[in-house]
DNA sequence: TATTGTTATACTCTATAACTATA
DNA sequence: TATAGTTATAGAGTATAACAATA
């Protein structure tokens, strides 16, 4: 269909498509316990480091504060998520018990969509590319 | 800030972070040339395929049909595309005079954002991380 | 002064449905 | 029947600006 393919040696188109295609893959995988790509991606946050706020939790996801705000209430409403007050403008995030099975069976169906994915990748060789990435987002 | 990086070992994560980080800078470079990616990468699709249709070009970059339109509106708006009669229902397309200028200086802004980004990488390695990312967006 | 949480809002991107004209 | 182009529209995701409360 196309003599030549331009995109052949832009390593940021391909970036892009993969990014997207996995994306989409994640997304299916989350659909069934009702949770977004992001939304998990909070309560992955929560669980490593409990009682964190949400507005590190945005500068650790590149989430900026006036978009955490409707996901975080979100959350709390569905009953995952449980404030405290830490200082006067700012409130420590816990998962609730509800919270913790959600993050369990998001965090395993995760697991199960890498390894769909990449599970094909010699370990060296998965390693390697997840390092090139880290150090490609976290450069700038 | 975090004790444990829950998404040190999700090759997904730093691929979405990666992709955000990359096009955001292809952004900026195409800003200069009133060119978003989306745009770009049309041009670069016309001019490998002089003649393709737009339901091609959709086909091959992953934009739908429905969304191809507005967008090949606007560039035959601006003067860098013409159309032809293919059949009664599809038209050919062609980069205009003032189309190729735009699109050499496209590529060069491109190439110049890929060298910024991933010019330290040495060239086995990346080129190991290309094929791994085509490999990833080919696959489903 | 700076930060947190919040609201409002706008803009882009993407997705679906429907229509016509043509093959 | 299937495809091309188009329009309308809805839903995400993301961006800025502004505000009150607090540090």
């Amino acid at each position: 269909m196309i003599p030549t393919d331009p995109f052949d040696a832009l390593l940021g188109y391909h970036l892009r498509r993969a990014s997207v295609a996995v994306m989409a893959d994640l997304a299916a995988a989350l659909a069934p316990l009702d949770l977004k790509p992001a939304e998990a991606s909070i309560l992955f946050t929560i669980a490593a480091a409990d009682g964190i706020t949400q507005a590190e939790i945005g500068r650790a996801l590149g989430i900026q504060r006036a978009n955490m705000a409707p996901i975080i209430a979100s959350l709390t409403k569905r009953g995952l998520l449980a404030k405290q007050t830490a200082d006067g403008r700012s409130q420590s995030l816990r998962l609730t018990q509800t919270g913790q099975t959600i993050h369990h069976q998001a965090s395993a169906a995760a697991q199960d969509h890498e390894h769909r994915l990449f599970g094909h990748l010699p370990a060296a060789e998965r390693q390697r590319l997840m390092t090139q990435l880290k150090t490609i987002w976290r450069a700038p």
